[in-house]
DNA sequence: GGAATTATTGACCGTGTAGTCAATAATGAC
DNA sequence: GTCATTATTGACTACACGGTCAATAATTCC
């Protein structure tokens, strides 16, 4: 028995993440927001909170949706899922270079933008942060608990898991092609 | 014949580079710069420019003392470098998790943080940043030049790049100590 | 149709920002 | 001592930012 809302939620948070993964916490000003969402700065306020808030539903929205996908792929639960599990940490990396090589999408990994300019002063993205490279982290143990035992597990997992970001972060330093197809066949012959 | 400068250029660069270290470049504000370099704004603007000049004369600054540092002790030219190669890229990941046990720092690296989140916008970031990272990589290539051959120096130093950046990565997330230990043990495994 | 409730709008506000500049101070040359 | 030159100061400006709110619109219940 009130008005309903005109906007989708999903689609908004989406264009919302969108803008945090490109311009960062602090380079996304109201005006990015409002442009992308489609909606005005009260009923941004009004449905999600101020800034900070949306910028922790953005992470969660980018949680459900390309951690999510990476945790599958790593896990083998993915359609495409190659069957060796070093093969699908392989995979997760390939896709790292391919998003540069085939898209030229140099937005990095907006969990590493978080965690490297937000989480350490904002204890709520670091907790969001956290689960999320936990979920990782957990992936890259399933992907690798075949080809290791024991301590090893965990061990190579968070080897992997610091390769993963590194390359992440070697994106958005604008490294060529080149360099991360390197450090693919690097962690080819490593792991 | 001319008044002389009442600072010492050097000390105040330094300040300026721990400051953008801390918080980052858009999280350094004038009177956070004004209180660590001692110095009055007009006086930041006549000697160095504008923030951004500031902020790239930081990171040159970060180069030549840090990532020299860490380049030497790749290189073996340290005095407390390892004798063999594989040992020195360890003994660099050994350094990233003692200044989180050690001493709680986490402020992670200024190059990292830089290429996350001022390299996409700023070409004369990009170009410092890229031209520190180079000189990281030709370290790795020459710690590990004698454990792998042909390509293969190449690929792992790429991936050695890769992990170190990764870590550090993880300390600024917030990763707990055990968790960078065992990224640390897992590459002692894997290289 | 009227009442109650919630969504939407966009003008408005205070603040903190980066950046400027005219006045003043300190030095060396002569 | 005077002058030319450069360093230092801190008040000043203009602006963009995050955030607020009162007015209005849209809906359902009765």
């Amino acid at each position: 028995m009130a008005r309903p809302r005109a906007f989708d939620e999903e689609k908004v948070l989406n264009a919302i993440k969108n803008v945090f993964w490109q311009h960062g916490y602090e380079g996304a000003s109201y005006p990015d927001l409002i442009e992308a969402s489609g909606l005005h700065k009260g009923s941004l306020y009004a449905a999600f909170g101020d800034k900070r808030a949306l910028y922790i539903k953005a992470l969660e929205a980018y949680d459900e949706k390309e951690v999510y996908a990476a945790v599958h792929l790593l896990t083998g639960e993915s359609a495409d899922a190659p069957e060796a599990g070093r093969d699908r940490v392989l995979a997760l990396l390939q896709l790292v270079v391919d998003a540069v090589v085939l898209n030229g999408d140099r937005r990095g990994c907006l969990l590493c933008n978080a965690a490297v300019d937000q989480a350490p002063l904002d204890t709520a993205v670091e907790q969001t942060v956290a689960a999320s490279m936990q979920k990782l982290q957990t992936g890259f143990e399933a992907a690798l608990a075949d080809a290791y035992d024991g301590d090893g597990i965990k061990n190579a997992a968070s080897a992997a898991g610091a390769l993963y970001l590194g390359m992440r972060v070697m994106v958005k330093s604008g490294a060529s092609a080149s360099m991360l197809q390197q450090a693919l066949e690097g962690a080819r012959a490593l792991l």
